[in-house]
DNA sequence: TGTCGGGCGTGATTTAGATCACATCCGTCT
DNA sequence: AGACGGATGTGATCTAAATCACGCCCGACA
């Protein structure tokens, strides 16, 4: 938890989004605060009700959030892969994080611990814009949640989840997930992840494989209203 | 639509939550550009899709946000009441109103039109922070709402919604909104709403009336985990 | 070689909630 | 008074999806 802290260098920062477009000196002040920390699969990062104190970035891996839901039921809200970022909460009024961190694969992160955050804020106005370019992504993507779960059918979720998490490389899309994660991500159960799975394969759009799913025909698994509005 | 604005007073400014701690010399300056508009009772504010410019308050009456969803069914996201703020979206990216929103009574908001905002806020960091406690309360209730939509029950989102609208006054407590109008609020449909309200009446918890609810036992409507977290 | 556990396939059953189809009420307008 | 429309009450279906209950495959590991 300690031994593994590295200081990073200002180069990897440039790969998150938010980070992009940010002057050399920021990128800099940012890179001397900032830690560099390693997880292992199913590693907790933090725990829904945990205090929410610092800024989180995936550098390396995949992270899931997940949320504990009254009955016991657990809903992945969502991954964050390379560049996204996470557990944004102190930037405003919020004291504990509202969902749970795992590491889902082997996962290096940069963390702008809660101090440091508040120290930049104070005097830089310009860092403070970078940071607002998140939480309009995260209002974004809640609009997106409430919209989905309220009216979506389980179906349309599945493939939903299909393309938002595809791996699109060379002249393979893949997903790297097991039925089990994807019912967890689509807000269902395993079993109904396979039927539709089975149904999407006799209709020749993807095919099914142990642990993975590859997607032959993404046009097969357009949302029923492909309102799609991304900037 | 031009001929119903007035300039506003400053103290009136006052009533709004976000505004409360503001000091004088940036009410103001909101004051002398914020302008004051009338709606009657069903007319639409603005629409789903439509450019998003300006911020709006709610002074007097109820606001109505409303989702038309994809299979054309209407989802009530919430009902903006007395110093409530909507449409924040221009201070971030979105170019495009989410939600359509509807005066439901006789409606006075206060609108800042975007060109106002955008030097205000440029000029103003205050003001700006002052604005920044609207998107914390945003992201607090659509994080809510996904939660809600996700893994209660019909049952649970309708007490959520008595709570959540009622109105506390003297020795009643009631909630103005006929069973269809907390339908689509708590995303269900008029049936299950009277029905469920029957139950309610007989475990004498409240007494439907027409057009009202009256709340006698607020305590039998407590949701499943009251993990209330308000700051 | 067995067996053990994780991922998958698939039927049968159950259930919450939407939909449909009515039957009241009750206030307002003519 | 009569009629009409908005709000409500209530049964009878219908249906998507969760739950339950298996049985299969396959790789790991003793």
């Amino acid at each position: 938890m300690t031994a593994d802290r590295f200081a990073l260098q200002a180069d990897d920062l440039r790969e998150i989004p938010a980070f992009h477009k940010l002057p050399d000196e920021q990128i800099h002040s940012l890179a001397s605060v900032m830690v560099r920390r390693q997880y292992t699969p199913g590693q907790i990062i933090f725990l829904e009700g945990d205090h929410a104190g610092s800024l989180w970035f995936v550098f390396q891996g995949r992270v899931k959030i997940i949320k504990q839901s009254l009955n016991g039921r657990i809903q992945g809200l969502c991954l964050m892969d390379r560049g996204k970022c996470f557990g944004s909460c102190p930037l405003f009024d919020m004291e504990k994080n509202p969902a749970t961190a795992q590491a889902l694969d082997q996962v290096t992160l940069f963390i702008l611990p809660e101090d440091a955050l508040q120290q930049l804020t104070e005097r830089d106005p310009q860092l403070v814009r970078a940071l607002m370019s998140i939480y309009s992504q995260r209002l974004e993507h809640l609009s997106r949640v409430s919209e989905v779960l309220g009216s979506w059918t389980v179906a349309d979720r599945i493939n939903d989840c299909l393309l938002t998490y595809a791996n699109r490389s060379k002249q393979q899309t893949t997903v790297e997930l097991t039925h089990e994660k994807l019912a967890a991500l689509s807000g269902t159960v395993r079993e109904v992840v396979t039927r539709h799975l089975r149904l999407l394969e006799t209709e020749g759009i993807v095919r099914n494989e142990s642990g993975r799913i590859i997607i032959l025909k993404p046009a097969g698994l357009t949302p029923p209203c492909s309102c799609e509005d991304h900037s």
